[in-house]
DNA sequence: CGCGAAACTGACACGCGTGTCAGCAGGCGG
DNA sequence: CCGCCTGCTGACACGCGTGTCAGTTTCGCG
């Protein structure tokens, strides 16, 4: 096997080792005896443990910044919107491993591993902090702080595809579990009048 | 220092030191300097690291169900939803730490530890879940999966509050944050037409 | 006082995972 | 068939945190 074989293989055993055990959990001997090599050559192509979630961390992070294509406003909103959360669910959900890691893995132990799970996360919540400042110019994004909403909708896509893929969910749940998020952010879910009213909500006329 | 005081005090050092330091690197030695105490003297009160962390989660998840009250349908609802998220936010801005710790520990060095920080989430997710599919009923929350709104919400509020409390807000910061938690689930943010339309969104008439 | 109980102490042995390094294939060109 | 290069090996020493336990201090009561 040649050298970019065998690191290939070192990655993605690497990455079902984190995923099945967490990343702080996952001991090197666990990644060498997935890939049926000895504890030396691990060495020989990662500097550590860590080494090896940064270049996982790097190349998924590529694949979602591609998978979210910006809002043309010549164009209708609507679907661009849509396909667009279908897009970053799908990606999660067709690498459930990384999205394992990614999700369940915290900050603690190892403050440069910390510094990194936290860059994907700010750089996220700004894109998406950001996009939501641009939509409230072109009226389409309600008003109020849209940092608040850039947590809110992180959280609430975070803790869906953490269940998700907990129960097994895979790319072809995508297309179903988007509608239900697009449906969320466009209306909420509460039918609460706006007012304190006496009589409990009635349907208002369409 | 007598028993009852020395644990209380224990417990109180532990909690800093797990909010500071995270519960997997927190050692025992940092709590046993916190509290100015010998090795020896941590085992005569708890077994071990776990020990501690599971009374304090055991006390936090007690407050947290009385934070909760249940719905009066013969009382205006609104207000009383409104108040159960205001409670809920104000319960975690006000222990920074336990949120911190709640919030940002995960699982995968201890497997009680897992099972016990899993049991949390399970027990809220499916008292909202149960709630929400009431509320179904009731005809004042939306159809669709209860679950997935469940997951949604608490996975929205968690980002929140995890936020809130790095940024340094506290208890008083809790009705402005409820209000926007509050009006997120009740319209969501979007505001695009149902159906792909040509021009940007129109206020429909109230 | 003096004596027993309660509270506390901290050096130590242990387990565990890491990173290293001196050395072992084996294929290939000369 | 030798020498070399590339790829690989695995025993070992080390650091770190834990839990223990034989021993010390402090308290309060007779």
């Amino acid at each position: 096997m040649n050298r970019e074989e065998r690191r290939t293989q070192l990655l993605t055993r690497a990455r079902e080792v984190f995923a099945k055990r967490g990343y702080h959990a996952a001991r090197i001997d666990d990644i060498i005896e997935a890939a049926g090599v000895a504890r030396g050559t691990f060495y020989l192509y990662f500097d550590d443990k860590r080494g090896v979630f940064e270049e996982l961390v790097d190349r998924f992070l590529t694949r979602l910044h591609l998978s979210i294509l910006r809002i043309d406003v010549t164009a209708p909103v609507p679907p661009q919107v849509r396909e667009n959360i279908r897009r970053v669910l799908e990606l999660f959900l067709a690498d459930r491993a990384m999205t394992k890691i990614l999700l369940t893995d915290a900050p603690g132990l190892d403050s440069e591993f910390d510094r990194k799970l936290k860059s994907v996360y700010d750089v996220v919540l700004s894109l998406l902090a950001d996009s939501l400042a641009e939509g409230q110019a072109l009226a389409i994004v309600a008003d109020g702080d849209p940092r608040v909403y850039a947590y809110l909708t992180v959280g609430a896509m975070k803790e869906l595809l953490y269940q998700a893929v907990q129960q097994g969910m895979g790319e072809a749940d995508a297309p179903r579990l988007g509608e239900q998020v697009y449906a969320f952010l466009r209306h909420g879910y509460l039918k609460l009048p706006e007012r304190p009213a006496r009589a409990p909500a009635r349907k208002p006329r369409a």
